[in-house]
Order: C-alpha cells, then structure tokens, then sequence
DNA sequence: ACCTGAACACCGTTCAAGT
DNA sequence: ACCTGAACACCGTTCAAGT
C-alpha cells in the first residue's frame, strides 16, 4: 500500500505542505474549497498538487484521515465500556456531531457508503464500516437492535441525519434529536 | 405578489422558452446544470436569463413549482382517504420518492427548510410546509405521531431519508425501508 | 524524478450598445 | 423596456520546459 521507494526529500515536504493547505483550506471554505487556492497556500505549483492527489477526494481523504481514524478507534474504546446497543448509539452520535462539525467530512462518509459504479473502497470508507460492522453486529446479537438491517445502511441513514440537522441553525443540539429518532426506530421490530 | 403590469410579448415567449429549457437542462444535469447552456438551448442571450431569475434558485423554483404544487395537492387528497397517522406516513413516502427521482427537488426542499440567516420563505416552501403542518398536527391529534416533533423537522427528516437512500444503488427500493425505519422512531413515545 | 507556471477550456456575472 | 453578446474574473486541468 505505501509507495515502494521514499519519496524525494522535496517531493515529501510539498506533499506535507499541501496536506496542512488542504486543512486549513477545507475548514474555512468546506469541501469546495479551491485547489488553486491551496496549491498557493502550500506555495507549490498547480501541477504538484495534481501530481500528487489526483482527485479532489484523495486530498480531501488524505485531510481527514487522522479524524477518521480516531473516530473508528472511538468505536472500539466505545465497545468497552457500555453494552451493545448503548455503544452503538453512542458512537453514531459523536460520528453524527463529528459530520456536522467537520466540514466536508460528511461527504467523505458519503462517498464511501455509495455504492454506484465506481465504488472505489477507500481506506476510510473501509475504516468507518469495518467499525460500525462490529457495533452493529453485536447489538444485533443482544437483541437490541432489530436484525435486518446491514451496517452500511445504519452509516447511511447517520449520515441522512446530519444532513437533516444542518438544515436546522444550531446543527449541534438537533442532532442527538433527529439521531435519537432514528434509533427508536431501529430499535424496533421489523 | 404577481408583476404590476403583464411583461412584453418577447419577454413572455423568452421566459417561457427559459423555463422550458431549464427544466430539461436540470432534469438532465441535475441542479448544477449551466445556466449559460439553459440560454443557449432557449436560444436567449445569458443577460436575459438574469434578467428573468437573478439567482439559480429562482430558476430552479420556478422549473419545478408545477411539482411541489402537485406534491402539496396529493396531501389533501391523502388526508381524505386515509386515517390521519396512515395519511402522514404514505405522504411521506410519496414525497421521498419525488425527492429521489427528480433530480434537483431535493435541493429545492433542502433550502426551504433551511433556517440560516437567509431564510427566504420560498412560495414552494410555504406550501409544503403547509401541507406537512396539516398531516403532522392531525396524527398529533389522534395519537399516532409523537406530539413533541414539528413539522418542519418531519420535512427535513424526510430530506435526510431521501439523501440516505441516494447512497444505495437502487434508490427507489431503499426509500421506503429507510423511511419506514423513520417512522417507526416517529410512532415512539418522547 | 519532480516542480513550475503558462495555456486552455469552461463557467457565472455584468454591462455597454442596440432595438 | 428588453435583449444581445462581448468582457471580465475565476476555476480545474494539462503539459512543455526547467532543475
């Protein structure tokens, strides 16, 4: 998965300096945010940021990619603590603030649980739905939640519900609303 | 609310002519079609196209307000043949349907349900907000809708279903099982 | 091997000139 | 009063030239 051979000692800097662009770049301005703009931020040329992200989303990816990763760890650390269903609430909830909260981390989670054509599995989609498999498939065993539905589809309608809240002004204090919601009604028999 | 005096003949025929152009342009490119494109398939100079809708919105209203007119209308008809908490559920389930299938409507509900410092009342919000208060306060009333959720959160609820369900391949068979999942949650007691 | 930045295509928006 | 289309600003993407 990691490249071959090292990076030139160049090449390695611009890449890390286009990362903390990218950064800075999707907070301010959400996932729009213009390449141009951060390959100037990053004070390398346009080509080089194409060069070494050749879509938006592998940059947009490679951003998040610290976040995602503690957020798939939380669903682990989660797991220890509270029984399965609890867990499982619990963690859709700070993956549902952390949607709402991280610009353009949304649309990242989007795009990893599309099932479209391309479907390219990217490391965080894999990430996020390897944690939600194991949350789901233990609150399924307890009972507490009802056996029909797939992991993806409950990261699916998660990301439904911090779409739904973002159309409220305090985003923040909707979402364990609409998110509790939806969770009474996953609770539910089929 | 409608112009003071009736517009030119060449105006009338280019602002028909736009409408009919935008909504081929939207259905085949989705809400971000090019509205340079819309005046040249309408054949009208691009100035006239600002001239008629300022913003991509107003044009996007106006392309689809013969729908979201038909949408409000089917809720009375529903009301009428159906107890009020079966009434809400199939409404909403004919609006998720149209929310997924054309495309561009999602969006246009999306802003109208919006409460950010804009807030423009849009004329297809109000109407179906409308609707939605009518189906949402009677299955209050009879008991079979949780009494502490408002109207406009069913519609943005319903939005976030529709944008769940856009995830999955075959939108149209997810819609009512992710709907249906919601209106479970909905039937719960607070 | 990698970087730069000019060049190209495309889009939204404005506005002077025309009828 | 309304229309046209050139002009401008901006953005993404490519690629020849440079180190």
């Amino acid at each position: 998965m990691t490249q071959a051979r090292p990076m030139r000692a160049d090449a390695r800097r611009n890449y890390e300096r286009l990362l903390r662009a990218a950064v800075e770049a999707f907070a301010e301005h959400g996932e729009g945010a213009s390449l141009d703009d951060i390959a100037k931020r990053a004070g390398v040329g346009s080509g080089t940021l194409y060069r070494h992200f050749p879509t938006r989303r592998a940059l947009l990816e490679a951003a998040y990619l610290d976040r995602i990763e503690a957020l798939a760890q939380r669903a682990d650390a989660i797991a220890r603590e509270l029984p399965p269903g609890e867990a499982l609430v619990e963690w859709l909830n700070e993956l549902a603030l952390g949607l709402t909260r991280v610009r353009g981390l949304k649309s990242l989670l989007g795009s990893a649980v599309t099932d479209d054509g391309s479907a390219v599995a990217t490391a965080c989609g894999s990430r996020l739905t390897g944690a939600a498999e194991r949350l789901v498939r233990a609150a399924q065993a307890e009972g507490s939640l009802r056996g029909d539905v797939e992991p993806i589809e409950v990261l699916r309608l998660t990301h439904g519900v911090a779409t739904a809240s973002e159309l409220a002004s305090g985003a923040g204090t909707d979402v364990r609303r609409y998110l509790s919601l939806l969770t009474d009604g996953l609770r539910a028999a089929p």
